[in-house]
DNA sequence: TACGGTGACAACCGATGGCTATGACGACGG
DNA sequence: CCGTCGTCATAGCCATCGGTTGTCACCGTA
């Protein structure tokens, strides 16, 4: 015998109506139910409660000494719900005109992501747009869990049926040294000059897109040596320095590691990288496609102003 | 899409817990339900506010801010309830320990009231008595509906086979007549002399009891004449004093009556009527024992003190 | 590489909450 | 006086809910 005192607030909605008419058919009528099912659930109610609430006397109902003990705390209840129902409505609703935008690395890459905004948020002026910092670890940037509705992430995707994307830039990849080393000397170097050096790779589960930047396709099939993992621009930058290994980078992010102690310089034999806004393919929403749509015609350069 | 908003008060109570344990297994350890179980019915509350409230990953659940929204309302919700419950609670403990005593007319009757009360209360300190009038159409005196716990009753009882019952007093029957009535003169009168003058009568709703004050069986066939409807001592006795007709009364109710322009004469050929303290025959509550059991014990003189 | 611990999922089952139809019963009007 | 109306209760039906046990997928760790 458990004695659960939890009740629903329907019960209690059902109740303070009663209360309020004195008359289960009226009562019925106001809460859009059948005469029975209040009956019953008045009932349940006070069997639940095992207290009277209600004398029913043929032809007329009043509140027991119970049924008024209980009113003033029913009404509280409702309106202590009323408030916490509201403010689901209010985080509805700001979940549906929020945006949020994954991104491993900043976009940068001459004004993408301001461009976008004003495009979108002309729009849907009344959309929030908030960005969101992912590590490496996802190279989704935040799609596959929820935490991101778009995200600007580095072909290839893991999982590429899940997900759609537009291509809003392909650069030449770069290798990082630390300035230091003998290829540091040369202004471009060859892929085949890199195979046999250490490389910074991206965390397992990056999943293909660690095989991408350690260039896989390039090394007819000896595997690569892995000098550090790396998760980070700090930690990329850290391990360049500290000797660690050498590792690609897209042209576009080229300024983020030159900073002191590490060079880069074009390689040849490697494919350019892709960079592309991407979404999960299912979503419809109205933000997502308005954004979508955004980020191609600033692409595309259609409608400029 | 009538979207309720109604929640149960449980599912609060689960979320609070998972947003305190941030642990799907602890929290349901908690509320003494399988980890499954609380997992689905969290789906279903997010399903039903349509927010996501608790973000799962992998190894660690975090609040949302729609679900730091909710936490406190939620924690309001519970507590206006929890509320309510201890009230709903001392409701319950007020009707277990609460005796109400229906009666028609003052029972008097040499300080049996108190004499019975005094002992209940010997038995149970905690109990309160209370007492209730009933009108005379109910000859149950509150039984039937509920409204008394017991009652003291005249015999016969409608649906005898409900109630449980010790006879209190057996008293001789007089009549009651204005004095300006000839057989006013008499000091005793026989049924015979009354049988053909117009009496006062119970409600219908009396049954055998309203039967049982006109004398049906002393009448041999022949029905009486009524002279008017009466539900309360008042009643009787202005209808008495307009001469609308006579009327049998218990000789322990003759003060009752005999305020001025009434008299009353004791009858000869009627029984005597019963006096009783009746009860619910199902109902076993030991506040209702004690005080039949004080009852008899007073009757029959048991344990005086 | 096996293992322990996490939350999610599936299948099942009794209870709940709603419906319609009907019943009992007092009030009221012809 | 009798039929009808209005009231709340009951019965029988059905979908959904809220719980169970059993299992899986996944991850961190020994």
């Amino acid at each position: 015998m458990a004695m659960t005192t939890d009740v629903h607030v329907r019960d209690l909605r059902y109740f303070v109506t009663v209360a309020e008419e004195l008359h289960f058919t009226r009562a019925a009528e106001r809460l859009y139910v059948s005469q029975p099912a209040l009956s019953k659930q008045i009932r349940a109610l006070e069997r639940q409660l095992g207290v009277e609430l209600l004398r029913r006397d043929r032809h007329s109902v009043a509140l027991t000494a119970a049924g008024a003990a209980l009113l003033p705390h029913a009404r509280r209840v409702l309106e202590a719900w009323a408030r916490g129902a509201s403010a689901m409505e209010q985080a509805r609703a700001a979940q549906r005109s929020t945006l949020v935008v994954g991104m491993s690395t900043s976009p940068g890459r001459g004004g993408l992501l301001p461009a976008i905004r004003s495009r979108f948020t002309s729009a849907h002026p009344e959309a929030a747009v908030r960005l969101r910092q992912v590590g490496w670890q996802d190279p989704s940037a935040g799609l596959a869990d929820g935490d991101a509705d778009v995200a600007f992430v580095w072909l290839p995707l893991p999982d590429q049926d899940r997900y759609a994307w537009i291509v809003v830039a392909e650069e030449p990849r770069h290798v990082a040294l630390p300035e230091s080393h003998p290829l540091a000397a040369r202004s471009e170097v060859d892929f085949t000059d890199l195979a046999d050096e250490p490389f910074l790779a991206l965390p397992e589960s990056a999943g293909p897109l660690r095989d991408y930047w350690l260039a896989l396709d390039e090394r007819a099939g000896s595997p690569p040596r892995i000098g550090a993992e790396i998760a980070s621009t700090e930690e990329t930058y850290e391990a360049l320095v500290a000797g660690l290994g050498v590792c690609l980078v897209a042209a576009g992010n080229v300024p983020l590691l030159t900073l002191g102690g590490v060079v880069t310089r074009p390689v040849r034999g490697v494919s350019p990288s892709r960079y592309a806004l991407a979404w999960r393919k299912e979503d419809q929403r109205p933000l997502v496609r308005a954004y979508t749509r955004a980020c191609r015609q600033v692409r595309d350069g259609t409608g400029r102003r």
